[in-house]
RNA sequence: GGCUGGGUGGCAGAGUGGCUAUGCACCGGAUUGCAAAUCCGUGUACCUCGGUUCGACUCCGGGCCCAGCCUCCA
């Protein structure tokens, strides 16, 4: 049985869903006036690989998944300003690019990608019963805050005590707070910001409300999972589930997920810091599949540390997998049935079951690829039966879907074409036949030098780049 | 200062109260014209000090060290 690690509980629990035929998740996605970066793509991927988990312990049809879209706040409006572009453009542009990166790390679309500027009524509707039940206030200065003491439980999916919060403050008290913890949830708008018409004037949201009211828009107030970066925690979740308990009168999330943070040199991947990849800066030297194997080799919760030496060993590592599957030819009749359950999958299954030990699983992978090896030429049919279970399994983590030659083949090493290479090895083959070596020698020396590497097999010979 | 996580072999990274993680790298052998790939095999671990136990890397307590959060942040 699933069982998840709750950030609530602090502890790793079964997962029962409150419907097992709509399984309800959320993961609070982007703010988007950038380029995302690797940090952003381990959200992606982690509960891109959640999703499919889900999906294939619960069915197709029966999980649903959010992952909302920050397309206004203070960081958006200063770069459209500093570009001198609506913020409308900005926000479709980087909307598109993080979509092309999205697809490029083979994450599944969510159900729906909902948009704070799309939600402005459910937004209002929200801090107007926040209001009315006086969990908020207007201040002299028109912005609507939270105030956090009429709330008894803030602080616990934080582990925080309002009394330590306050000691720990660093931020200048703000007049018109009642209370330097409480938090914006309406700013009034100044000159020409963006702004919407409400009951407490002209103005915009503040972060922390669009999450609240969007998930109880799409998901209904009580859902079962709610996911999200380390650093959301605090104070962005803890103050969602304050804002959505106290509109609704329910429970909101029953499970909190989050992911560790991308590490450079052991330190927190940061912009300040000058340590920050975008994705589309790696996939210029990587392939993705391969920023998406090193993604899932550790453990979604603990940190991930980022070097170029790990993704050389990810890119190593996916090329002893397809290596195993290369060269099978799978047929289509057969792998279009559910997928033999060996005790491999027993075992991968397992690992997935502890709350997403994705590098267990990939361990997993690698016995299974093994096997294929040892059976390949001596029981093919065997061989390709695990090579079905093996991609079968490998798709709950959204590896290994191409075709093997393909992904060995893939970049832009050297300068030579496939057609030319091709006519390197039939040159080649013909000196082997001749027994002239020290021309086959030079042949593959040079092929290597462009980062071809060949293989001689029974049935002839292969080559892949480096 | 408060709150979270974590310290495993050359590197990365799981896991378990006594039994092989796994990958990459390395070494020996098989295979190969030679390689590559593959197969077989060897080796290198569990921060520190106490405690519990027949037995702890695994449980408990102290210490040291690292990272994150306490402000926008995936």
């Amino acid at each position: 049985m699933l069982e998840i690690y709750n950030s609530l509980t602090k502890k790793t629990q079964p997962f029962r869903p409150l419907d097992e035929n709509n399984v309800r998740i959320y993961v609070c996605g982007m703010t988007v006036y950038d380029y995302c970066h690797i940090g952003h793509a381990r959200v992606l991927v982690v509960f891109d690989v959640v999703y499919r988990y889900l999906t294939h312990v619960f069915g197709a049809d029966h999980v649903t998944y959010i992952r909302n879209i920050t397309d206004i706040d203070d960081k958006i409006i200063a770069r459209a300003n500093e570009r001198g572009v609506n913020i409308t453009d900005l926000t479709n542009e980087f909307i598109d690019a993080m979509n092309v990166d999205a697809e490029a790390l083979g994450v599944i679309s969510p159900n729906e990608e909902p948009r704070a500027t799309a939600h402005m009524q459910q937004i209002i509707d929200m801090i107007q019963a926040l209001v009315d039940k006086e969990f908020a206030y207007q201040a002299e200065n028109g912005d609507v805050y939270y105030a956090v003491s009429k709330f008894e439980t803030y602080g616990q999916l934080s582990g925080r005590q309002l009394d330590d919060l306050r000691a720990g403050a660093r931020v200048e008290v703000d007049e018109a707070k009642r209370d330097p913890l409480d938090f914006v949830l309406w700013k009034s708008a100044k000159p020409d910001e963006p702004h919407w018409d409400s009951p407490w004037g002209k103005g915009r949201p503040g972060w922390h409300i669009e999450c609240s009211a969007m998930s109880t828009h799409c998901l209904g107030n009580h859902f079962d999972i709610h996911g999200g970066g380390m650093d959301l925690k605090f104070p962005h979740h803890e103050n969602e589930i304050a804002q959505s308990c106290g509109a609704t009168g329910e429970a909101f999330a029953n499970v909190w997920m989050h992911n560790g943070f991308v590490q450079i040199d052991n330190e927190k991947m940061a912009k300040s810091l000058g340590n920050f990849f975008t994705i589309r800066e790696v996939l210029e030297q990587y392939d993705p599949e391969v920023l998406r194997y090193f993604i899932l080799s550790s453990h979604y919760r603990g940190p991930l540390n980022y070097s170029n030496v790990h993704l050389d060993n990810a890119k190593n590592a996916l090329t002893t997998l397809y290596t195993a599957i290369r060269g099978i030819n799978i047929d289509e009749s057969v792998s279009s049935k559910p997928a033999m359950q060996s005790e491999f999958s027993t075992r991968f299954f397992a690992a997935m079951d502890n709350d997403f030990a994705t590098s267990e699983a990939q361990a997993i992978l690698f016995e299974l690829a093994h096997e294929i090896n040892k059976l390949k030429s001596s029981q093919p049919d065997v061989a390709m039966n695990y090579a079905i279970e093996l991609k079968s399994l490998a798709k709950l983590l959204g590896l290994l879907q191409r075709d093997a030659e393909e992904f060995l083949q893939a970049g832009q090493s050297g300068e030579l074409s496939a057609d030319e290479i091709e006519q390197k090895i039939v040159q080649r083959n013909q000196a082997r036949a001749d027994k002239d070596f020290s021309l086959s020698d030079n042949i593959r020396d040079e092929l290597l030098e462009q980062g071809i590497v060949l293989e001689d097999g029974s049935d002839g010979t292969t080559w892949r780049r480096e």
